[in-house]
RNA sequence: GGCCCUAUCGUCUAGUGGUUAGGACGCAAGGUUUUCAUCCUUGAAGCCGGAGUUCGAUUCUCCGUAGGGUCACCA
């Protein structure tokens, strides 16, 4: 006999394929292959598609797909269907028949009214059950009120309860990492688990992701399953390290972890147990971190499928331009989407196309007239006649001691605001340097030809 | 409604029988070579309520209250 303490951690993830990967199973499996690993063990999957007129294998496929995406999965592992082990389920069934802790009991169909089937019941003792979570302690449940569960539809239709706990039973699991909505369910398991005589795993049931209204997430919520996250641009860095800390705190003001590093601060006694409010602000924030650390090629891939044609069609646009103006998204944007928004409200026009703007974008607010800017941008001409338009800092480095000379503002606002014809834009010189010498020349001319009138 | 779980800033959370109740996101103000962004600094913001235990409770106990989960021949 095998004494607890010789076994190592076998935890699992039994997702049902009826939908897509939601983001809290993706939480379940992270949590679950961080206690794994952490205890040398390993994470088993299993599909849990008894139902097999809602399971689809798309679904299945997507949600291993998913899980390998973000790293959460053993790659010689056996995936296990429990609709290829219904012959496990039914000797188990006929055990506990022939044992008198189940029993057939012929009834009218639920599924299919009208119709008459033999149903097998778990002959319930009708006692009290006591069993401890890792998390919350000491939970107790009278089963009377659960009845005579029903466990399997027909001898060869097991449902949830029973494959559950034969499986867990069959394949050894140690450890029941799941959301807390399965609670209620602990109890007819366990009994389930003493009819066929199988030991009790340990029990930690996590806190739920919560919508903002405080309700467990679905849906009509919004954005659920993984991939509308990944579609959006979410980093799969950034989407571990966020829901790890999503119900989980490492006892430190730590708040960015890589896998590895989980995988050593985790344990159950983090753990909340509280529901925990999804907050898409601060998961942007950790994207925007992870965004930050990528290298300008690596962000231009990031970037490469999104790139909206309203900025393609302009009429400078040119990948050699947009190469340049990588860096200024870069430290913009947290997701995808957010690029995308600001490339629809027109945020980057200028780079692609002449600016058209009022004359008196040119003065700077210190100034009594437009007219004044003119001489300087005039200067600023000449000054950029020979200078290197290498990088921002060799066009800063022509203009920089004229400006301190007359003024920043007084200076740099109409160069600013005549080469991108913008309020608000980056500075001047990586304008300069992401136009080219030739179009910034052409730009700062028309201004000055603006102001002549 | 029955059963079960939970309760610290708006949100994620740290924490203790005596603390200026700490951090992060977000928000506000100021600063950082003109505006925007980034970055930095500062600030506002919290112990659900009532009893009890105690010299002293945010912390321990009980009772409320609130929120959530679950009550299938789904998983």
């Amino acid at each position: 006999m095998n004494m607890n303490q010789d076994k190592s951690v076998i935890t699992r993830i039994p997702p049902s394929p009826t939908g897509h990967l939601h983001i809290g199973t993706a939480r379940t499996a992270l949590f679950n292959y961080l206690y794994a690993k952490k205890y040398g063990g390993t994470m088993i999957f299993r599909s849990e598609d008894t139902d097999l007129e809602r399971s689809k294998p798309e679904f299945e496929k997507e949600i291993l797909e998913g899980l390998a995406w973000l790293g959460l999965t053993w790659s010689n592992e056996t995936i296990y269907r429990q609709s290829e082990r219904t012959a496990i389920y039914q000797s188990y069934l006929q055990k506990m028949i022939a044992a008198g802790t189940a029993y057939l009991s012929p009834e009218e169909s639920k599924r299919n009214p009208g119709e008459m089937v033999e149903v097998v019941r778990l002959k319930n003792p009708n006692k009290t059950i006591t069993f401890t979570d890792e998390i919350r302690g000491e939970i107790t449940f009278d089963t009377t009120e659960l009845g005579d569960i029903v466990i399997a539809r027909t001898i060869d239709e097991p449902l949830y309860h029973l494959t559950v706990v034969v499986d867990d039973h069959e394949m050894g699991v140690t450890h029941v990492l799941r959301g807390e909505d399965h609670i209620p369910n602990t109890p007819r398991q366990i009994l389930i688990q003493e009819a066929i005589g199988a030991e009790r795993p340990v029990y930690a049931h996590l806190p739920l992701i919560l919508a903002t209204d405080r309700s467990k997430m679905s849906k009509r919520h919004g954005a659920v399953s993984l991939h509308e996250y990944q579609k959006a641009g979410f980093q799969k860095e950034a989407i571990i390290n966020y829901l790890a800390l999503l119900g989980w705190n490492p006892g430190t003001d730590q708040e960015l972890f890589t896998l590895d590093e989980l995988i050593n601060a985790f344990d159950l006694f983090g753990v909340q147990k509280g529901g925990a409010v999804f907050d898409i602000k601060k998961f942007s924030w950790f994207n925007a971190q992870y965004l930050q650390k990528l290298s300008l090629e690596e962000f231009s891939t990031y970037l490469q499928d999104t790139i909206p044609q309203t900025l393609t069609t302009l009429p400078q646009y040119s990948e050699e331009r947009f190469k340049k103006l990588l860096p200024q998204i870069k430290e913009r944007i947290s997701t995808k989407y957010d690029f995308t928004e600001l490339v629809e409200a027109g945020e980057y026009n200028w780079a692609f196309a002449t600016p058209e703007f009022e004359t008196s974008l040119l003065q700077w607010k210190n100034d009594a007239d437009v007219s004044v800017a003119l001489p300087r941008l005039q200067n600023v001409l000449e000054l950029l006649k020979t200078a290197d338009f290498f990088s921002p800092d060799t066009i800063k480095a022509a203009i920089w001691s004229y400006a301190e000379e007359v003024g920043k503002g007084e200076v740099l606002w109409p160069l600013r605001t005549a080469i991108s014809g913008k309020k608000q834009s980056p500075d001047p010189f990586t304008i300069a340097f992401i136009l080219g010498k030739e179009e910034t020349y052409l730009r700062i001319q028309t201004a000055c030809g603006k102001i002549i009138g």
